[in-house]
DNA sequence: TTGTGTTTTATTGCCTCC
DNA sequence: GGAGGCAATAAAACACAA
């Protein structure tokens, strides 16, 4: 610094601890001279009589002492222009603002003291640095809403993509049901024709007529029987597989009595375990599964 | 050197608060 | 009504590429 004992090359080191419990005090005890007075301030204009040798502009001069004689010439030639603040001014501004960014009349009278400017010309800075302030602080909201629009669009995203795979899914299973509903229709409009044709012969004695019960009821269970597995293992039903209704199975198959799980084993599934579909309601399934039992065990 | 964009200083007009 | 804050804007100073 050129001028290495001013009290601000001082007071600007001792700002520079870490302590921010010690303000801008020291740099307000500097007394009364105008040690900030910038090269170029307007301010400088009214006290320019006081520049001598001793008390020059003090930063702008830094950089280019050699010209500190012109300046002064433009002082006195110049009209009155805008002025850039010095960089140590600036800094003190800075420093100040940091602390606190409003400007109670008495720090405002103070700061503009120690800095050699109007009290005006501070109040302004201060004015101008909220405003800076306050775009800035725009910015970084505006960047820390766009980081979570950015995040809750990507999640978003993940779960309509997954909503679309659930509705492929349901819209398969519905299909596959419907089409095992026709089917079921189908059979049993065939039995119901096929069950017609005992019923028009001479009513004959019971016995034989129970023995023709067993066997229809026996085919139609065989039938069933095999009908029904090839839907349960079909492959290609993925609603088999995704625990719906193999638990739905299985927790029939827990009220199985001895002699029912034995025919289980052998393959010949009681016929109550399916039940009738257009009565059926995977949502909430009835609390009794001989509620929706196949009608073919009355054959 | 010059044209252009950015930053900084300052003004103006309006608003709020005491 | 005056003081002070703020937004908008002007204008000077500055930076920088061509």
């Amino acid at each position: 610094m050129a001028s290495g004992g001013s009290n601000f090359s001082v007071l600007l080191q001792s700002q520079q601890r870490p302590s921010t419990s010690q303000p801008l005090d020291a740099f307000f005890l500097t007394g009364s001279s105008p040690s900030f007075l910038g090269s170029r301030s307007m301010v400088s204009f009214e006290d320019v009589h006081q520049i001598n040798g001793s008390t020059r502009p003090f930063f702008r001069s830094f950089d280019h002492e050699e010209n500190v004689d012109d300046e002064l010439d433009e002082y006195f030639h110049q009209p009155e222009k805008k002025r850039r603040l010095s960089i140590d001014q600036v800094r003190f501004l800075e420093k100040s603002f940091e602390i606190e960014n409003k400007l109670e009349p008495e720090r405002k009278n103070q700061l503009a003291k120690d800095l050699g400017l109007q009290p005006r010309q501070v109040a302004i800075w201060f004015q101008n640095r909220r405003a800076r302030w306050k775009t800035k602080q725009l910015e970084k909201d505006y960047e820390a809403l766009q980081t979570s629009y950015n995040s809750l669009k990507a999640d978003c995203d993940t779960l309509l993509k997954e909503k679309d795979k659930l509705n492929a899914e349901v819209n398969l299973l519905t299909e596959k049901l419907l089409l095992r509903e026709e089917k079921v229709k189908l059979e049993s409009s065939e039995k119901e024709i096929l069950s017609e044709e005992p019923q028009k012969k001479p009513i004959g004695d019971s016995a034989s007529e129970d023995e023709g019960s067993k066997i229809s009821s026996v085919a139609c269970k065989q039938e069933d029987i095999s009908s029904a597995k090839s839907d349960i293992f079909d492959s290609d039903s993925p609603h088999y597989t995704d625990g719906v209704h193999s638990s739905l199975f299985e927790a029939e198959q827990s009220d199985l009595s001895q002699d029912e799980e034995d025919n289980l084993s052998k393959g010949l599934l009681p016929a109550y375990v399916f039940p009738k579909l257009e009565d059926a309601d995977y949502s909430d399934p009835p609390a009794s599964f001989e509620d929706n039992a196949l009608w073919c065990w009355s054959y």
